[in-house]
Order: structure tokens, then sequence, then C-alpha cells
DNA sequence: GATTTACGCCTTTTT
DNA sequence: GGCGTAAATC
């Protein structure tokens, strides 16, 4: 195959570029990871460079294992040597585990996820009895990490960040790392700075890290923080081959350290870099390109590029505005029904600002019975069974990890409770060592019952059994005892419903099985474990699926044939969050852009004025999105931005609230009965007048009609409404409930 | 000491 | 509406 011949004449460009810097601004879609897995599958078909000298890193294992499988499609597989690709991460974790020694760790260190870091953060709040009002964990972490992030170390924190709480946070900033140093364990951030620490402090390191990867390849540059440049420079100091792809108008995570500077910098941070723009677009229509392209236009921080593309203008992107979150959910589903009928293969995305969003979509396909795939609301390695054993194997692994630990001692109950686990944390804050050795000192503590001593020693025991097990036996095997052991399922079968039980033990099996083909895969069972701590549940995202549904920022990087990008509403999208600064705002939009450029064929965009928010319904209606506003009108139809029963407030601008009252929603046709007695009025209504009457002989719907539906049964017409070509209906059926149903192919058939 | 219930908080986005 | 923590009860 050649590697050359299917590239255009800038990509060809970049792939072919030899030694040296390079920076390649690639817009969406156009072709960012074919070049990056083009130039890989070059320069070892060139013998440029042996494969084991080429390092190339992206953000998530996802597009990790992508860019594996299209190098092997490139090159074929079977050779003896393979390019390292990795995500900064796990690249991270690699050097760590055979260097972080040097700094003062053991090499079977744990990976703190948020969740325990969460639980530290809980920890030292308790042990030094600050109420957690005052200080919200979350808000802790977020600073903390917000630090990490900016390369700012605990010793001057309060000195960068002056204000009222800095000694506070520093205070709690500092312990939080001596925590984790004791706990011999490294959060997400430290993984990063660690390697950093280790690449600086040691020359023979860093030398030798230099020898090893003399070819670096970077993807979503643009997203890098500041300890992954630092890394990045310190790996790439001598051979300065550092071959990195970006769109700074796809730069999102600046809430996570990422420095659009980096890209914007990288003329003067590797002098001599040559730079190479990919322009034009594979993947999307004209339309959609445009669209996209008018709505980022609006950001001022940008170098600027435009977008073109040979695809034809494509269909024209629709807007739909709904009464609410639930009929935008089923006006979706109603859409995805028809995608589906008359292409079967196409591959469809519901994208959303929040997480918190899915719900709606979820209960709606699973009605309408499409099957589809969630990305990141709970993962596989987030539940709750999962952790609880992944906690046994840390403890096991690395017995110092104080937040497994303390997670495993009493789950399932064993009689170690709340009065004795805190003896134990106390002790070993007072002498400064890990948990587990608290617990050996405290076995004869007279203070504890007797029953309890007695608890402690048992679960000592055991411990000390699975400690030593770990040594000689394959993470699987151990996880298998474990879970006898300690009657795992029996747990669960007792405290949750049978079905729910079921479901655990079906996700406690799967880690087993998990863990067993890892070890065969010969992975140690550390390997395992950063795995488990690393993976998100992006990269379980079946490129098979026909329909998923995820938060924009999973799907960058990920196209999709039909997009519905829902929730486009003030507020929500942007998120009020970000709606003050004009940073955080212009971030909001390149989100826009990135979700919108997601769409290779059909792009929908979907608000509703009524979305209830904490299960209430909102006292304000929502405003269509900003966003909605930018987007050139004579691309899009179902561009409905009034809000004709909003009573507008004379002096409110946009951004503020429009206050509206309970008459907001019955002002217009689309008015839905509240409850059965209004149901049966309204019916009764609707029967006794003319729409009742029906259009004589015609087998045109019309409100107040009786219908049948294949699947729903009889049922009545509530409302019917233009939307596009065709009409939304909204039907009570008897034995269904409300439906909102297209017209178009609901094959209805009047009664 | 464990289990059940009430209450309050909440929502960005992720490795 | 849902989850996790805190009080209340067994």
């Amino acid at each position: 195959m050649d590697i050359l011949a299917s590239l255009n004449p800038q990509q060809r460009l970049a792939v072919e570029h030899g030694r040296g810097p390079a920076l390649v601004l690639a817009g969406a879609g156009s072709g960012k990871t074919r070049v990056i897995v083009h130039r890989i599958a070059y320069l070892i078909r060139n013998g440029a460079a042996r494969p084991e000298h080429i390092l190339a890193v992206t953000f998530t294992n996802k597009a990790a294992q992508e860019m594996r499988e299209r190098v092997h499609a490139l090159l074929g597989r079977g050779r003896t040597a393979e390019p390292l690709i990795a995500t900064f991460h796990s690249f991270c974790v690699r050097v760590l585990r055979r260097e972080i020694h040097r700094i003062g760790y053991k090499r079977d260190f744990s990976i703190y996820d948020t969740d325990d870091q969460r639980r530290l953060i809980k920890q030292i709040l308790e042990e030094e009895r600050r109420p957690e009002k005052e200080t919200a964990p979350r808000e802790i972490l977020g600073r903390i990490s917000f630090a990490k992030n900016h390369n700012i170390p605990a010793a001057v924190f309060a000195h960068r960040f002056p204000s009222a709480d800095a000694d506070l946070l520093q205070h709690l900033y500092t312990a939080y790392n001596d925590r984790l140093r004791r706990a011999n364990a490294l959060d997400f951030d430290d993984l990063l700075l660690k390697t950093v620490d280790v690449l600086e402090r040691f020359p023979e390191v860093r030398d030798r890290c230099q020898e090893e990867y003399r070819f670096i390849l970077v993807d979503e540059y643009q997203d890098t923080n500041r300890p992954q440049y630092d890394v990045l420079q310190l790996l790439a100091g001598k051979h300065q081959n550092v071959f990195v792809v970006g769109d700074e108008d796809q730069s999102i995570y600046k809430f996570r350290g990422a420095n659009i500077r980096n890209i914007l910098n990288f003329e003067k941070d590797f002098p001599g870099a040559r730079i190479i723009k990919l322009e034009q677009n594979y993947r999307s229509t004209q339309t959609i390109l445009d669209v996209a392209g008018a709505v980022v236009a609006n950001n001022t921080e940008r170098k600027g590029k435009t977008l073109w593309t040979d695809n034809a203008r494509g269909d024209v992107v629709t807007c739909y505005r709904s009464h609410s979150a639930r009929s935008e959910a089923e006006w979706i589903a109603a859409q995805i029904r028809t995608a589906l009928r008359e292409g079967p293969d196409s591959r469809l995305a519901i994208l959303y600002r929040t997480n918190a969003l899915s719900r709606n979509f979820e209960d709606v396909l699973m009605q309408y019975g499409i099957p589809f795939v969630v990305v990141g609301s709970v993962g596989f390695f987030n539940r709750m069974e999962v952790k609880d054993l992944l906690a046994y194997l840390r403890a096991a692994y690395n017995p110092e990890d104080d937040i497994a630990l303390l997670r495993i001692i009493n789950t399932p109950p064993r009689g170690i409770g709340g009065t004795t686990t805190e003896l134990l944390t106390r002790n070993a804050l007072d002498k400064g060592v890990p948990v587990c050795q608290a617990l050996r000192e405290s076995l004869q503590d007279t203070r504890l019952s007797v029953r309890a001593q007695r608890a402690l020693a048992r679960f000592h025991e055991t411990l000390d059994g699975w400690i030593a097990k770990a040594r000689d036996v394959s993470a699987g095997a151990l996880l298998e005892e474990i879970i006898a052991q300690v009657g795992y399922h029996e747990m669960l079968k007792q405290r949750d419903s049978a079905q729910e039980a079921a479901d655990r033990i079906a996700n406690v099996d799967e880690l087993v099985r998990a863990a067993y083909e890892s070890g065969e895969r010969g992975e140690s069972a550390l390997d395992f474990l950063d795995r488990a701590s690393l993976s998100s549940e992006l990269d379980q995202l079946d490129a098979n699926a026909r329909v998923a549904l995820l938060t924009v920022h999973s799907a960058k990087g990920l196209e999709f044939d039909v997009v519905f990008l829902a929730g486009m509403e003030e507020g929500l999208f942007p998120h009020f969050q970000s709606r003050d600064a004009k940073e955080d705002l212009e971030e909001e939009r390149r989100l826009c852009y990135v979700g919108m450029t997601r769409a290779r064929r059909k792009l929908f965009l979907t608000w509703t004025p009524h979305r209830r928010r904490f299960g209430q319904d909102s006292e304000t209606a929502a405003l269509p999105s900003r966003f909605l506003k930018e987007v050139p009108a004579e691309l899009v139809e179902g561009l409905e931005l009034e809000t004709p029963y909003t009573m507008m407030d004379k002096e409110s601008e946009y951004g503020q609230e429009w206050h509206y009252g309970k008459a907001g929603r019955s002002a217009d046709d689309t008015e839905q009965p509240r409850s059965l007695a209004e149901l049966r009025t309204y019916l009764a209504k609707l029967q006794s007048g003319k729409h009742g009457a029906a259009a004589g002989g015609g087998r045109q719907l019309k409100t107040g009609m009786r219908v049948r539906h294949a699947q729903f049964g009889e049922g009545i017409i509530l409302s019917r409404e233009r939307t596009g070509n065709d009409y939304k209906l909204t039907i009570f059926f008897s034995l269904a409930g409300r439906k909102t149903l297209m017209e178009g192919y609901a094959k209805l058939q009047p009664l």
C-alpha cells in the first residue's frame, strides 16, 4: 500500500516532513489522525525511524487504540517492534512504574481517581474537624487540581493566589499531598507532575527517554496543559523531532488547565518549526461547515482559518423548538427512527452539554425500541461493586493505600464500624503512618471493645493472606478468592433487590473475567489496575453502535452521519458557569463548534424553553442559546427563536433572565393537560368543539381525532404542529399514555 | 453498630 | 428528580 498516494498535497507535506519540529494546524475533519497515522507508517517504512523510537501521544485511550489499529492496517501486523501509542497519562505511568523509586515512591504506587481524591480530602477535613460546609471537598479539589495543572506547588500556593482562604487552601493542599505520598499514591495530575520531576532531576533517565523516543507525535495539541507541555519539552529536548497536530478552534479543556498558548506559541518554543495548515474538510457537507464556521467566527482568540470541502452542500440544518425536554427527546427519537429506516447503516449521535441531560434520551429511546449506547454516565469502572473489588486488589498490592483499605475494611460488614475506624485513622495520623500499619499496632488497643479487637484481628489476618498471595497468584485468581472469602455475592444479594444484585454480580463476573484475560495477555496485576484507573467509558464506545449518547466533550475526535445537538439554551449551552468571562464563553463557542462539526451529513439543533431543572418546573423560561442566533438563517430551517409566550421585561437584555409567570405555558396551542382530571376536561372540550367533527371524509388528521397506532393502540390527538415538511402529533393513548409522534411515518389510522 | 429514613444539595466539561 | 450524608431507630 502506498502510504502517500491517498493524501492531498498539504497532508503529504506533513507526512513527509523530515526531522525537526512541525506544527500542523488542522481544521475539523481535515484528516488530523490520518496525518499522524500515515506519518508513523512513513517514518517506519522509509527507514527514517525504527518503530521503537516512535512515541505518539493522544488524549484518550480510544484515540490511541484507533491509531494503533490504523497503523497496523497500513503496515501490517507482526513486526518485532511497535511504536508506542499512548495517552499522556498512560505514558507517564509507564515511565513512573520504572523510575518512581528515585523520588521516594514504591513502584507499586496506587492511582487515585476523583472518587479516591474526594474521600481523601474528606478524611483530612474530618480529622481536622473542619465543617464541610465552609470547605466543600469538590471546591478544594478543584483548586488543588487547578494549581497542579498550572504547575504551582503547594509551598507557593498562597503566594500565587492570595485570597481570604489562601492559607487554609495551602494547608489542605500540603496535607493532601503528604497523605498521597504516605499512601504511596498519585492522583491523575501527579502522574504528569512526577514524571516531569523525574525527568528534570535525573539526567540519566532523561537521556534514556530521549534516546528511546526520538520521534514524538502529539494529537490534539491545543489541549495540552502545562505539565504535559513540560513532559513534551523534556522528551524532545535533544532531538527536537516534535510533530504536533492541533486546532485552536477545538480547544475545549481550558478548565483542566489546557493552555491555548501552547499551540499559539509553538514556533517560539520550538525554533525553526515548520507550519502546515490543513484546511480541506473531508467529513461534512458545505452547509454544516458554513454553519459551524459562522458560529466560531464570533471568537476573537483564534488564528483563523477557513475550512472548505469538495462535498456537496447537503441538507439544511434543522432547528427544533419543543415544549419540554421530554418532547425534545421524543422528537429526536422520531427523527432517528426515520433516519435508520432510510439508512440502516447510519451512525447517529445525540450530543449534549452536560451528562445530566442524557436521561430523557435514554428513557425515550428505550420506549421507542431504538438500541443505543450511552457514553460516560456511570462507567463500568465507576460502578460501586467494581470499585469495591478494585480497592481489594489495590490494598493487596499496595497495603499503604489508605483510601482503598478504608473502603473495604467494613465492606461487606464485618464488625469494624465508625468508632473503630476512627480510632485507626487517628492512630495512623498521630504516628504519621499508613492505616495498615496503625491496624497492626492497634490490635491490642484497650480502648477497643473485645469484639472490635477480635474483628480487627481477623481482618488483619485475612489481609495479610492476600498480600502474601498477591506475590505469586494472578490478579484474576486473587480477585476470585477474595470475592469468595468475603462473601461479596452474598452481601449484594442481601442488600439489594434481586434484579440489582444480579446486575451487580454480572459486573463482578465481568471484572473477574477481565482480570484473567489481562493476565493471559501477559499483563501484570499493576497493568490491570492501571488500565482500570485510566480507562474511561469512552473507550468502550462500540464503533458498531448505531445510536450514541454522549457529551460534546466526549465526542471530540469522533464523527457521525447525523448529529443532534440538544439542549441549545442559554444557561445550558453556553453553560451558566461560563457565560460571564469572555474567554470561558469563547470556550463554550468552540465546544459548540466541535459538536456541530461531528456531523457528516445532517445536523439537528434542538432546544426547549421549558426544561425541568432538579425535577422542578423552572419559574423562568429558558432562552434559545446565543449560538443559535449566530447561525446563518438561510442555512437553517425551523429557527424559531422568538418566544411568543414569554412576557419580556422591557429593560431586559440578553443574558438576563426573563420572567413569564404561570401563564406562560397556556398561551399557545401546545397547551398540555397536567393531570388526569384536566385531561378529561380537555378531551371533553375537544370532542364537543369543532375539532371533533374531523375533516369530513378526508384522511387528514386533526386535533381531537381518534386514531389507532400499530404499537400504542387507540388514542386521541391532543395537538398537531407543523415542523419542517411533517407534522408533529401529540397523542394520548389509553394504554401507552402521552406520546409525541411524527405524522409522516407514524402510520396512524383514523377511527 | 447497623439499617432505615429524612433532608439538603446539586450540575459543567475528563485523564 | 437522584444521590449522599446525617439523624433516628432497631
